[in-house]
DNA sequence: CAACATTAAATGTATAGACATATATTTGTG
DNA sequence: CACAAATATATGTCTATACATTTAATGTTG
């Protein structure tokens, strides 16, 4: 559906800030797949990027400053959302033992258990969202979007 | 900056799931800007957004469904927000006289006033944010963001 | 090494998003 | 017209975002 219709406006001021309504609408469609997906599992997004990043370095630790600079949300508040995931058992927090003000973040079996299954089930669902694109235009899509943040 | 390098990820699944991170970075990217902008007007985003649409019906009302349906984020809440522009004195709410189940939403002068500033400046940042696009560019962007939804 | 600056993480507070549910009104049907 | 279904809006609750401030530990410099 063309972004005219999706918000029911006729007309932008000029390309340039249709291409910024477009980007947010376009975001906010996504993500209401991606948190419909991820309820079966009790997880928001953002816990689930930060199992996701956690998995990668698995069985390094991170710490909560490298879950912040990796996040998608700069500004969303990565100390909150671990002590969230450490309660439901899916990250365990160790005192990093050469730099005290650090915690050391990893991944726990649980998590690794919960993060393949949701992990299996998000991939499936971002290729069936981007259906209608080939390869070749999605790269395109990535190499613009680069190009618009300079 | 490339999206591997904005979020220190070196390869991605594919480049459709590169492109739903790529997407979300963006727009995430962009709100940054605009929560800035818009914190000396003491407005958040959405609210901003209301008033656009409002100042574009003006002087015709709006009920809150159809503000809902013209809302970039279809799931944030219209009557919370209108009921917050109202304290501020940037809209009013009226029973509809045809249909009582309805709030008639219109925006004021105050509200007309501060929407000339706010948008003034929005669209000036928002052209320079796009200035490392060329218009084709973006006509490109906004058309494959359109296909991409379906 | 004392004083100060910097860094990492946590916390306080306000706003907004997500979704279920409630309330009031209107519409449609026997 | 009675009554169920649908509609418009509001509200409750939990989570997340945005940003300022606080606390504790480490670095730096005279």
């Amino acid at each position: 559906m063309r972004i005219e219709e999706a918000i029911q406006q006729k007309r932008f001021r000029s390309e340039y800030q249709k291409l910024v309504v477009n980007l947010l609408y376009s975001a906010s469609w996504l993500q209401q797949f991606s948190n419909q997906l991820l309820r079966p599992y009790g997880i928001s997004q953002e816990q689930f990027n930060i199992l996701r990043i956690l998995r990668g370095m698995h069985p390094e630790p991170a710490t909560v400053k490298l879950l912040t600079e990796r996040m998608i949300d700069k500004m969303s508040n990565a100390s909150r959302l671990v002590e969230k995931l450490r309660v439901k058992g899916l990250v365990e927090r160790h005192e990093c033992p050469l730099d005290r003000r650090r915690v050391d973040v990893s991944i726990t079996q649980k998590g690794l258990d919960l993060i393949e299954k949701a992990s299996l089930a998000m991939d499936t669902q971002g290729d069936a969202q981007m259906a209608n694109l080939s390869t070749v235009e999605a790269a395109a899509l990535n190499e613009l979007l680069d190009k618009m943040r300079g």
